[in-house]
DNA sequence: TCCTATGTTGTATG
DNA sequence: ACATACAACATAGG
């Protein structure tokens, strides 16, 4: 489920935990999740802390806890994955099948759930950011992800394919599978194009659209799960016979770069130069 | 039964 | 070393 927009959407599912204490973590150790994690540390730190506040950053949330009479602070950073969901049940709720870590408060329990376990759970205890959390690239509405930045990285990747080179969260954090194809669409450029390949105008039209996919997920889908409009890609892209919004013609499914991708052939021309 | 799924990563190959 | 491609991970649903 989860790009940049949904990220949002699920972090702010656990505001009603801030500010509040953590009584008790539950968790199933052997959860593919935590691989890596060490999590009877985890539950150690994490048990009487107080949850202070959340970021999103991409498709990585992180979620900051004061332990109990202690200096340094608790980071847990949560990864969704392909499957996973945050969510908030009462404090007396009994996690079911899929429930693979609930932080229980007196007043709420802040569940993560996750079916395929594609998902990820990181912790540090510590006065600073872990590196997982500090040397994230930085966010593509930010004044750091400029044109330049974008025609570099493209013209390292010159011989991948755009889509999947959108698909690159080391630069494009957030992008997943349909807002890339939703960038590509709207910047009326093959999917299949190289990186490389691009003229300086319409590696300006991909920075531009970039941007207002990232800037239109997060106020439509990422305030409260809403649709974004009928002119999108977005709603006609899995429909059996989809038509393009924009010229009504057939939509087109290939797989590229390991993902099934959408685009509107009378749109999304290959170009040679 | 077989195929698909809004993601990442380890490994093979060039 | 660097860039690219793809199988593997685990579960549910059509």
């Amino acid at each position: 489920m989860p790009e940049l927009a949904e990220v949002e959407y699920f972090r702010k599912q656990w505001n009603p935990g801030l500010r509040h204490r953590i009584e008790k973590v539950l968790l199933h150790p052997k959860a593919r999740i935590f691989r890596g994690t060490n999590t009877a540390q985890l539950i150690r730190v994490l048990t009487n802390s107080t949850l202070q506040r959340s970021e999103a950053r991409g498709k990585q949330m992180l979620f900051v806890a004061k332990p109990h009479g202690a200096k340094t602070q608790a980071w847990l950073g949560l990864h969704l994955g392909m499957t996973g969901k945050l969510r908030i049940e009462p404090p007396d709720f009994h996690p079911a099948r899929h429930d693979h870590l609930v932080l229980r408060q007196a007043k709420h329990s802040l569940v993560f759930q996750d079916a395929r376990l594609f998902g990820r759970v990181l912790f540090a205890e510590s006065s600073d950011a872990p590196a997982w959390w500090a040397k994230l690239p930085p966010d593509l509405l930010s004044s750091k992800f400029t044109v330049k930045v974008l025609n570099q990285f493209l013209k390292r990747r010159a011989r991948a394919p755009l889509k999947a080179v959108l698909l690159m969260q080391e630069r494009f954090p957030g992008i997943g599978n349909w807002m890339a194809d939703e960038i590509l669409w709207r910047a009326a450029i093959h999917p299949k194009q190289l990186a490389g390949s691009l003229d300086a105008i319409r590696i300006r039209t991909l920075y531009r659209e970039i941007q207002f996919v990232c800037r239109q997920a997060l106020r439509i889908i990422g305030k409260d799960w809403s649709d974004p409009p009928d002119s999108w890609l977005f709603l006609h892209r899995w429909a059996r016979g989809g038509k393009c919004p924009r010229t009504g013609a057939k939509l087109e499914h290939a797989t590229i770069g390991g993902r099934t991708t959408c685009w509107s052939p009378a749109r999304q021309k290959l170009r040679t130069t």
